[in-house]
DNA sequence: GCGACTTTGTGCTCCCGTTCACGAGTACCT
DNA sequence: AGGTACTCGTGAACGGGAGCACAAAGTCGC
C-alpha cells in the first residue's frame, strides 16, 4: 500500500528510481529484483520488500516492468508534478545549488534565491536575480507550497527558519551546521557536510593495519561478489 | 569504551561537538545532559547513553566539563589532528566546497582540487590551483592518508572513485548521484542533495491538512480524501 | 558527619529495520 | 497437459537503537 512507507524504505526509493532510469536507457523492458538490487547497491530481498510497500508491481517468474515501476515510484514520492524550491543564503553553497541541474532533472524547480545581505540583492545567479530575504512571504505566496533550503552561516539559520515557517513553508532542508527549532508540523532535514567527513575520519582512524601491500593499491577488480 | 562506538551514536557526536562549542563561548564550565541535549536537539537519556560509549566523563550531581568533553569527543572522532581532503570535480559544488570554511574549522584541510577537464586545470579556486585528475597519485602520496570527495557528474563518478582507490584513498565522500562499486576496505558515504528533497516532498505530499494560522498542535486525525 | 538533592550511567523493554527462507505464481519446453 | 525453472511476495527470526526508570555516586547545606 502507498499508505505508510517506512522511513528507511523511503530513503531508498530515489536510489531505485535512479537505477531504473539508467536501466531504462539500457533497453530491457523488465528487470529482476536481483539485477535492480545490484545496480542500486542493495540486497535483493530488501529491494523486494521495499517495493512490496508500494504494491504488487512485479510479476513472479518475470520481474518488474521498468517503465511502469519507474512511474509508480515517482508517483509515491510525489514527483509527478513539479515542486517549487526557494533557496535562502547565496554564499558558496547557495550559489552552487542555485545552478545545480540535478534538481531540475528530478522535478524540483528553484523559484527564487534570497539573501539577507542587501548588497547581494540584485546579483544574478544563473537565471535568477537574488532577492532580499524580506520578500519571502511574497515568493511563497506566489509559488505555492514549496520547500525551503537554508544555505546560510549557522548564526543566521534559525532566523531564516523562522521566516520560512512564518511564510508558510513546512518542509526545510538545512545545510547550516545548526540545530533548528521549529513548530510541530514542520519537517526539517539536516545535511551537514563536515559531519559526513567526521564520520569518515572516525572509521579511517580505526583501521589499524591497512597498508600491507607493497603497492598502495592495484587495479583490484571491483566485484562485489 | 572508545572501542566500538555504535554507528547511530557516531553520527550524533559531531552534533554534540557543535553544541559544546557554542556553549563553550557561553561561559559555563559544566553542562548537564539535559542542557546539552536541548541544544543538540536530542533526548537527554540518549545523550547520556551516547557519551557513556566514550567513557565516564561526567560527574554525577554536576554534569560534564565542557572543555574536557569537547576534547574527548574530538579525540574519539579523530579530529585532534588535521586531516587532508582532496576534492575531485570542480563544478558548482566542488567550487563551493573548495571555499567552504566549515571544513577548515573542523580539522579538515583541503589540500587539492582536481578536475578531469584539462581546460579547468590551472584555474584558481580560493587558494588552490586546479590540477588535472592525473595528478591524484602524487597528491595523495604527498598529502598522506586523506579523504576523497567526489563532486563530478554521475557519469564520471565511478572512474574517479577507481582513481582514488588506486591512489590509496580509503575514505570517499560521494556527492554524485550514483552508486559506487569499491573494493572491501574502502568506506563510501553518499550525500545526494536531490534525494533529501525527494524525502521532504514525500512527507509534504502526505500532509492533506492545509496550513491554517491556528496551530494544529493537537493530534489532528489525518483523514484521507 | 549526615541527610537531602542533583545528575550520571545503565539494565530492560519495545520497536523498527534487515535478512533468511520458502510458498505462490508465471513462463517455457517437451 | 505436465513438468521444470525462475522470480516475486512475505512470514518469521534476528539485531540494533530509542526511551524509561532507577540505582549509584557525587555535591551542598547545616
Amino acid at each position: 500500500m502507498s499508505r505508510g512507507v517506512p522511513e528507511a524504505t523511503l530513503a531508498r526509493l530515489p536510489v531505485y528510481l535512479r537505477a531504473l532510469t539508467t536501466l531504462d536507457a539500457g533497453g530491457g523492458a523488465t528487470v529482476s529484483s536481483e539485477e535492480l538490487a545490484t545496480v542500486a547497491g542493495v540486497n535483493s530481498a530488501k529491494l523486494r520488500k521495499d517495493l512490496s510497500y508500494l504494491g504488487s508491481y512485479g510479476v513472479r517468474g518475470v520481474g518488474y516492468d521498468v517503465e511502469y515501476l519507474r512511474y509508480q515510484i515517482s508517483r509515491v514520492i510525489g514527483l509527478t508534478e513539479d515542486r517549487p524550491v526557494v533557496i535562502v543564503g547565496v554564499g558558496n553553497l547557495g550559489h552552487a545549488l542555485g545552478g545545480y541541474s540535478g534538481f531540475a532533472n528530478r522535478g524540483f524547480r528553484v523559484i527564487a534565491l534570497l539573501d539577507a545581505d542587501p548588497r547581494r540583492a540584485g546579483d544574478l545567479v544563473g537565471d535568477h536575480v537574488v532577492r532580499p530575504v524580506e520578500d519571502l512571504p511574497d515568493v511563497v505566496a506566489t509559488g505555492g507550497p514549496c520547500i525551503g533550503v537554508i544555505t546560510t552561516p549557522a548564526e543566521a539559520a534559525q532566523d531564516v527558519a523562522d521566516r520560512l515557517v512564518a511564510a508558510g513553508v513546512r518542509s526545510i532542508l538545512n545545510f547550516a551546521p545548526a540545530v533548528l527549532a521549529v513548530p510541530d508540523g514542520v519537517d526539517v532535514r539536516n545535511v551537514d557536510l563536515s559531519l559526513e567527513l567526521q564520520i569518515l575520519a572516525y572509521h579511517e582512524r580505526r583501521r589499524p593495519a591497512p597498508l600491507a601491500e607493497g603497492a598502495p593499491a592495484g587495479l583490484a577488480p571491483v566485484g562485489p561478489a
